[in-house]
DNA sequence: AAACTATTTATTGTCGACAATCAGCAATTG
DNA sequence: CAATTGCTGATTGTCGACAATAAATAGTTT
């Protein structure tokens, strides 16, 4: 009989390859902010840091690159990507075209089990909000957003939606969180789980489509104030 | 003096490094066709090919892994992707959203000259609908989309659209070729050529996801009669 | 003293070699 | 005779070493 559903620890080890493991582990560094964006990144420390030679780093340089999280330049090293306030405006049109498309989604196919779940983060972010703790928030917002585009049941769109979001969160590292506005953040949330538990295809879209574009505004809004100081 | 607007091919050459180099080169082994899908590939045998060591190439299969268009087993090698007609279904989702935004995007930007350009290309597929050249026209219905993406003027746009019609494009290397409908696929760009140069983005917009729509239904007709046989 | 040049040093780019692992075949055993 | 077990050849995974390049430093000249 074959192990249909067990997803042993150990075969994820085995499944995954050292390059691979790296890889990870250096987005998390960079996504966290230990990588500095525009920071140069040494494959020797890197190698030293993870216990092995620079060949498995290079690998997975390369992948990151390809991920455009970070660039390279020949004979000069890996950089790790700094995106401006431009590059972040262009994310976002191309992320409210496919927020659109994963609202409509989650009309058609989210299960009652899957809108349970989403409305518990809501609840946690209601919570978060009232004891005005930004970062869990932050955090919490970034999983029910994940939650969203997973359940809309297409793993390509998945793909896409997550490569553009971790360029975006490249630049919220550069200080500015969201311009604050988050209490508002979740009564738009509300909405469009409402739209989606109603079935409303069209309404959902149009509503997360919306998020997303109000998100910019804050974004926006945030980098003005940001370059006046 | 700085020279400014002069791409010299050295500089490309010297720029570039040379996994990069052998990235491009093996991508355009697996869209020829000459890497077959499915395809287990040899890392020692494209290394002599290129004439590189080994390294290279391994950095060069990471790249396109992370670009989806290989997928690799630890300790067995790296395979070259098929998509499924479910996977190539999960694409076209995706991408009607994108086209969707290029049209609008296009209709607001795009200059009389790229319009001119986009026109000659649509005659030149004109003649080649007339002797019913199919490569003809599949060639340049791939160079009209990819200026279409390029014209609407947003870079990130543009990575995500051609990482998505890479993946169409290995689909289509297995055999169905657009089910034959092109005489069709072209009144539809003159369709929305002329949305964009009303300057009428949502008709625009509108128009293009439709062509998206079109294209994959005959897809679906395709593979549909394909499987018959 | 300033500017240009030579040298040194650190880091990347590439390679060949060795160890680990896997697929296939042969031999053995019940 | 089927099935399991143990080899064998080939291929991948990883490493350390060397060459090539760029930044930093020191030295020289005007």
């Amino acid at each position: 009989m074959a192990p249909t559903a067990a997803p042993t620890k150990l075969q994820l080890v085995q499944s995954n390859s050292l390059p691979a493991l790296v890889q990870v582990e250096i987005e998390q560094l960079i996504l966290c902010g230990e990588l500095a964006a525009g920071e140069r990144i040494n494959e020797s420390d890197l190698a030293m840091r993870f216990g092995t030679s620079r060949g498995p780093v290079r690998e997975a340089l390369r992948g990151l690159e390809e991920s455009r999280l970070v660039r390279s330049e020949k004979n000069r090293g890996v950089f790790v990507r700094e995106v401006s306030v431009a590059e972040a405006d262009e994310i976002y049109d191309v992320r409210e075209a496919l927020d659109q498309l994963i609202g409509q989604r989650l009309a058609e196919r989210a299960t009652p089990q899957q809108l349970c779940e989403l409305d518990a983060i809501l609840e946690e972010m209601d919570r978060a909000t009232a004891v005005q703790d930004v970062n869990s928030y932050h955090a919490l917002n970034l999983r029910f957003h994940d939650m969203l585009v997973d359940f809309a049941g297409n793993a390509r769109l998945t793909e896409s939606y997550r490569l553009l979001t971790k360029g975006l969160l490249l630049f919220r590292l550069r200080g500015l969180q969201d311009g604050g506005g988050f209490p508002v953040s979740n009564t738009e949330h509300k909405a469009v789980m409402a739209a989606i538990a109603a079935r409303d295809g069209a309404r959902a879209g149009r509503l997360l489509r919306q998020h997303a574009a109000a998100s910019r505004a804050r974004m926006h809004k945030a980098a003005a104030s940001r370059t006046r100081k």
